[in-house]
DNA sequence: ACTAAGCTACCGTCCAGACGGTCGGCTAAG
DNA sequence: CTTAGCCGACCGTCTGGACGGTAGCTTAGT
């Protein structure tokens, strides 16, 4: 069995989704025990990988910011027309991801002090992406916005709404990419 | 000393204040003690008035949702124009609260499950107060989401970006009230 | 090619401290 | 006198992380 032998590289991937799979499970505040139990390791083992808990944590807010980078990068449009790295965040950002975007998971994840950094750092990048993007300012402020009223609405009012309305705010957005100009 | 006396609804208001200033200065997850040393309490005092952790902030998501509402209806403007009430929640969401829109707090409260039902009463509520505003449902639709992010953004990006961008978005929201008709 | 040495991944136990909550008691208020 | 507000000592539990150990992997020397 190949997949028996030691990997540091994959362990600790699976220590990652296992620390996302236990913070639903129990909360945020999971021990390290429910971890590392989760992710079928020792506790001595898990340590191992990450020093601490607020290691473990970084390394969470780290593999999430990649997969929502790789995922905008996915969605982008071939050509190079106005607006297509806004068009991209706004698929990307109404892509469910039932895991990663988990109340308790994105809780957590507040509570650590390294997110303040990394939040700097992924913010200025999504900036020089849509700030070169063709769009008037008016524009692109307004829907980075709605964007971020979005994501936090999947955190506290998720099922309020129905999959529709979700359409109907997204073609909304995607349609005040395709127009030049100041909105009044 | 009027002030020492006794007095269960004072000492309770202060209570829930305090939990708001220790969770400031020692992070989400302050402990009990830290809470009663701040109420200059007993940690006895405090668990007469809230019997549990939970019920303590708990208490704190209540007063936030007071505070707010207090505020919407202090800048609802007087004569009954569409718009008015989604113009008073701008205002108030973009009046700054350093106290109770900390990200320790509202990291904390996020964690609390009686969060959820709350947020649905009040969620509601404020649906109602703009849904017969007299506006688009589109621009109800965009002003709202972009309010969250602007809320979102206050606990992630603080002092990232000027006041004067501030003002700026917070314009183009007012104004995006004072049209009638669909956006796009 | 073989092997010994050293390193890295991982295990399982242990412990000190912190924390939420209980309880019996005291005292002001009514 | 009774009750509600409040005190402060106490307890059981949980958890982060330190630590000493073990086994697989790599590499150097022969």
């Amino acid at each position: 069995m190949p997949g028996e032998q030691r990997n540091a590289p994959r362990t600790r991937r699976e220590v990652i989704e296992a620390a996302a799979r236990a913070l639903i499970a129990h909360g945020p505040g999971v021990s390290l025990d429910a971890v590392a139990k989760e992710a079928g390791v020792s506790k001595g083992g898990l340590l191992h990988h990450f020093r601490t808990k607020q290691a473990l944590l970084a390394g969470l807010i780290d593999e999430w910011f990649d997969r929502y980078d790789t995922i905008v990068e996915s969605l982008l449009e071939p050509e190079d027309t106005p607006g297509r790295w806004t068009r991209a965040h706004i698929r990307a950002t109404f892509t469910p991801d039932d895991l990663w975007s988990h109340p308790s998971v994105v809780t957590a994840l507040l509570g650590v002090p390294e997110l303040q950094q990394r939040m700097d750092v992924a913010a200025t990048r999504w900036r020089q992406q849509t700030d070169s993007d063709g769009l008037h300012p008016q524009r692109a402020d307004l829907i980075s916005r709605a964007l971020d009223g979005v994501t936090l609405a999947d955190l506290l009012w998720r099922d309020q709404e129905t999959s529709e309305d979700r359409e109907h705010t997204r073609d909304l957005l995607l349609k005040l990419t395709e127009q030049p100009g100041p909105l009044v």
